[in-house]
DNA sequence: TTTAGTTGGACGTAAAATGTCCCGCCGTTA
DNA sequence: TAACGGCGGGACATTTTACGTCCAACTAAA
């Protein structure tokens, strides 16, 4: 039964999410007994028009009987409606999380996938699907992009799939820092994506742990300078989030400053800040990119992460409060909400 | 796996229709390996146009990889394709078959559900569901629709369901006769119907079995003539199929005249006709309304019968060669295959 | 170099979806 | 009993979407 509803979200997105819709109607109708119809559009929230059209196909499927009094389901609505029960459990059974998740940390939007991704690969190449599916639709035209390294970053520009030609948006790597595997490289994600999308991207060189002097002289570059300034003023944010120590050790800090992010409590690292508990920067990377400012500045905040072991930190970046969307997986999501 | 889809089904009408255009697309690609758009538009006889937002949804799902020589499915495209091929057997084998029958009739169009109405009271719910359907699909403003009597009839007119009301149309028995049991009626299955619709119905009241005086005289009524005007005018005639003996027993034929219909080898009953193996009318009943000649102008003629044991009187009615739809149920399509 | 086949863009038209308003009906309440 | 509020359903202008059609740019093979 797991398999071909999982077919059919793959080959009928637009029709499982009609289908949502009609089964809440039902549902709504189902509870409420006897109801008419503007009081059920407010309650379904939709307009009534386009309720309207959705109850004509219920009525013509017979699943709904209409009085002047209100409409009712018909003996095979109701047993249509208490079927379904465990199947949308199924289906749509992560909503009810997400929106935990959403108000627990408030945020506007929550996308868990089921499973686990420290137990499977299949399910952080979901993650990234999600997670690009997210990115997809928060794109508008002209939209700069700033997006992190990481591998689920990577995974995400890996699964990118859109339907048509993206000429006029712009990647560009949210930060420096050439410290990782190349293949995990914000510039290398960002150049990916730009190649899937027929956009175009924008490099960042920029080594890490410079000198404040020779920071300046890079700064004074005017290449680097347009750069930075794309990146700066980018409408979308896509980032990993990372534990503290294993982030640390990655990008290779210098002993004494593990031992002070240690010593400072720092537990989780999204687009090169490292967080405590609570949410609290307790230290940055030194690199050129986006500022802080600039991500309370930017339209969309999304941060891509999932596995069990990652909960904590997920909900130290949220804590942090700047983050608009979160795609995470079903494990991370309920260790998450263990830390709110 | 087979309820979720029928409960989807209920929701989601045309679920099916996309899932086997999507899946067709997606096979016809995966056996080509690599194809345009144009030869593929050829191929799953789809204008370019519509086909073109298919496969930007298929894109979209990252299922579809675009260059410039042609579309070829990504790694997820061709795993689908393999995961769905035994599914799709399972849920549209039945295709097949209606397309079997189809043309070993020659009719327009074939319906049938899965299972045996002899079986299982439910199949025979579905049997009613499915005709009703394939009526409601039928009907245009201002048509009449002349329906028969019978069992099947009955559950036909129960399960009938209408997105809106239809004033302008008629329901009208096909045939006089009021041997039967009330619910079996024509008379009532037409009030059934209009009423269910909002639409308007005429009754006929004229007994079986009439002496050509009395005949004449009831035909002289002119609420009578008129209402068998309006009979002889319909566009749409719906009918059952029954077991030739069976029906002459029910409405309580004379024996010397139920011998003659074994001796002329009457194998199945319709619209108050007897036909034998080969289609031909062996006898008629004797009452006002629908006359063959009536048949044969009507516009849409629909034969509903299901059930294994129905199997040959289905073939025999079929090969009478009037009837444009058929809705069966699959060990019913089976058996009049054997008969062909 | 030519040719046939490909994708992707563009655009006007047709069709469907939608917002909005109103009418007549019915049960309830004053 | 009369007024009222909520009901379904009809109607219609408008917006949005789908669709048919044509064309330009490109590529691989002949």
């Amino acid at each position: 039964m797991r398999k071909i509803v999982d077919i059919q979200k793959k080959l009928l997105p637009d029709l499982m999410q009609v289908m949502e819709k009609r089964y809440d109607i039902l549902h709504r109708i189902y509870l409420a007994g006897t109801i008419g119809r503007r009081t059920l559009a407010a309650s379904v929230d939709m307009t009534e028009r386009i309720l309207r059209s959705e109850l004509e196909v219920l009525r013509t499927q017979g699943l709904l009987d209409t009085a002047p009094a209100g409409m009712t389901l018909s003996a095979s609505g109701k047993q249509l409606v208490e079927e379904m029960e465990p199947i949308v459990k199924e289906i749509f059974g992560l909503s009810d999380l997400e929106e935990a998740v959403r108000t627990a940390f408030g945020l506007k939007r929550v996308i868990i996938v089921p499973g686990d991704s420290d137990a499977s690969d299949h399910i952080k190449m979901e993650l990234g699907r999600a997670g690009s599916r997210v990115l997809r639709d928060s794109l508008s035209s002209g939209d700069v992009v700033a997006v992190m390294g990481g591998s689920t970053m990577a995974r995400m520009a890996s699964q990118f799939a859109t339907p048509s030609q993206m000429k006029d948006n712009w990647f560009v790597p949210a930060r420096g820092g050439l410290g990782e595997s190349v293949d995990y490289q914000a510039n290398t994600i960002a150049s990916e994506l730009a190649k899937r999308t027929g956009a175009r991207y924008r490099m960042l060189h920029v080594p890490d742990h410079l000198s404040e002097e020779a920071y300046q002289t890079i700064m004074q570059e005017p290449n680097v300078r347009e750069v930075v300034d794309m990146i700066r003023s980018a409408r979308i944010v896509v980032h990993g989030i990372g534990d503290a120590i294993t982030m640390a050790r990655r990008r290779k800090l210098k002993d004494e400053t593990k031992e002070e992010l240690v010593k400072d409590g720092a537990l989780a690292e999204a687009f090169g800040y490292y967080f405590d508990r609570s949410g609290k920067v307790v230290h940055r990377m030194a690199t050129a990119g986006l500022r802080l400012e600039d991500i309370e500045a930017a339209g969309v905040v999304i941060g891509i992460a999932g596995g069990s072991s990652k909960g904590e930190a997920i909900a130290s970046v949220m804590r942090f409060g700047h983050d608009d969307v979160l795609v995470t997986d079903e494990a991370a999501a309920i260790e998450a909400l263990r830390h709110v």
